[in-house]
DNA sequence: CTCTAATAGTTGTAGCGACAACTAAAGGGA
DNA sequence: TCCCTTTAGTTGTCGCTACAACTATTAGAG
């Protein structure tokens, strides 16, 4: 049971990486909340829902797409129902199962947090890489997928942007 | 003032990364609090400290090191000073600043959950890696930590390890 | 030698997320 | 049919982090 300890690239690399990991999420945060009033979770459940057939999911295929536990994802829902950008209703088919569909209000609150935060996302990691660079953080960004959720039970998300 | 979208294969990165960005942080919190009730950044600090002369820095010094925040780290070394796993106490040279220092009980603590930590970075990212990768990561998280912190005012933590 | 601005750090508060406990409905034997 | 397990989702609570406001000390301009 001897510990393999790092190497110093890969500590180097380590460091690096738990550094984006923490100023990335932050930094998001920050734009979306003075631009738009929400936080980049909440973008992300608007966005999905955006994308989708009648802008309608089930709790759990949105808390898939969006990497979420169902417990985090039903509170964050409740807040958005709560400032009218989206509204819940049971299942027909299902009754244990709750539809979350994006507003007309939360469809527009969308379109107008959109173009900022695709300029932040350029300006911070985007246009920072190369192509080759973007091409690289694919795979890496995958294999470290295969390891973080091996079923993919979360985290369905990228798939359906292959 | 026209938005520069995403390409498909700059939205599949993206969304990956931002996968990658929510699911790590928990993943790591999980396994140290489990095994030694620490959060992740609890150790970081703890681990910051035991590298430094004298197990001791100062605050500004251990902030920029852990990319936090002067306000965050001043919570958590209060909760960990409470836990008698490090103690403050005023610098001498400069009244305003406060050193932290790592107790012994802070020392074992470290010793003890390191190899558990190592094994889960290993597990989760860099064993999913070839040295190839490892080497591309290393490139893109430098050049995407210069436009997330130009200054290198937050984020200094990486220079000690070229 | 002031007086102002910058630096160092702390604290209060509010909001979000993790975890555990819970309800309710559907599925699946025997 | 009955019962047990699984699935779907909600809710309460606690702890952590961001943000803003604050004190105290130092450095720098004039």
């Amino acid at each position: 049971m001897d510990t393999q300890w790092l190497s110093r690239e890969e500590l180097a690399t380590w460091v690096r990486l738990l550094t984006v990991v923490e100023l990335l999420p932050s930094r998001l945060d920050t734009q979306l909340r003075r631009d738009s009033a929400l936080t980049h979770f909440d973008y992300y459940v608007l966005a999905m829902l955006s994308e989708a057939p009648e802008r309608t999911l089930r709790m759990t295929a949105l808390a898939e797409r969006t990497a979420a536990t169902l417990a985090r994802l039903s509170h964050v829902v409740q807040r958005l129902e709560g400032r009218g950008l989206v509204e819940r209703f049971p299942c027909p088919q299902d009754k244990r199962a709750t539809n979350a569909r994006l507003t007309a209000t939360g469809w527009a609150k969308v379109q107008e947090a959109a173009p900022g935060h695709v300029r932040t996302a350029r300006q911070l990691v985007i246009d920072a890489l190369t192509p080759e660079q973007i091409a690289q953080l694919h795979e890496i960004t995958e294999a470290v997928l295969a390891r973080l959720d091996p079923e993919g039970k979360r985290a369905s998300l990228h798939r359906h942007y292959d």
